[in-house]
DNA sequence: AAAACCAGTTACTTTGAAGTGCCTACTTTT
DNA sequence: AAAAGTAGGCACTTCAAAGTAACTGGTTTT
């Protein structure tokens, strides 16, 4: 076992629990494709582990109902760890796994191909602009 | 320009539409994020481009309303094109453009990794199974 | 004394996406 | 004569996901 996380302090569920289709991408996008999910792991990735709190704070119009939501899930997943010292006030860190950080680092390619496309499209808009405009 | 697909025969929308956090990879997962999306995509590359029928029957369940909405997204993304001969009775094709393959292998590698992982969480299921009954 | 912080939980409401069924207009097949 | 195929369009319903608000309990701050 590779220990790149501390032991879980709840029961995990099934990892990735396979989709009605049976296919993984489908298991794994299912995951990654609730709204705010990208943006948190993002959070996590680029600023690195943090509190719930501090997490919250830092993804406006986040609720709290839905950041819990999501961050039970990834935790299922092994994609997050979770860091509970029950202190008071309680303090609870998140982070990313070694899987985590390696779906990060397959999704920066597709970030990368967002990013070029925006630009490409930008310029085609600009081109439209000057060929209607004279 | 690039010529990877036929001229389109309907006004296509703004590309990539802007999502409302400005975030080019936020607009990408938008759009390749509903249900059957990857599914349709995958069907297209792998056995080549096809008409509307035939795209239907190639994904059972998948009602003809949902399919006409993805790929107009998709169309206007520039990740389908859609080529339309006014026959009697109509044919409508539909196959990936440049961006469309581009898009693909960037998911393959998502798709490895999840591929992977599934692997791995089944073969902790057997440990998990052997340590229980001894 | 009251408010804020911590990490959530619970109950209720809203809304947007997906599903379902029926329609087109013309041709070919049975 | 009737049914099926072609590529969808339109209206209606349903349901799960997201949003909203209130609450926890002990501690620190104002």
């Amino acid at each position: 076992m590779v220990h790149d996380a501390p032991m879980p302090q709840r029961p995990l569920k099934p990892i990735l629990p396979p989709s009605p289709s049976g296919c993984p991408m489908d298991s794994l996008l299912r995951l990654i494709m609730g709204q705010w999910t990208c943006y948190i792991l993002w959070v996590l990735c680029s600023q690195g582990p943090q509190r719930f709190g501090t997490l919250k704070r830092n993804i406006p119009g986040l609720s709290a109902k839905v950041l819990t939501e999501r961050l039970r899930l990834l935790e299922d997943a092994r994609i997050l760890y979770r860091e509970h010292v029950p202190s008071i006030p309680p303090q609870v860190t998140y982070g990313l796994t070694d899987r985590g950080k390696e779906l990060l680092t397959a999704m920066d390619e597709l970030f990368k191909i967002a990013k070029r496309w925006q630009d490409e499209d930008a310029e085609e808009s600009v081109a439209d602009y000057d060929r209607y405009n004279g």
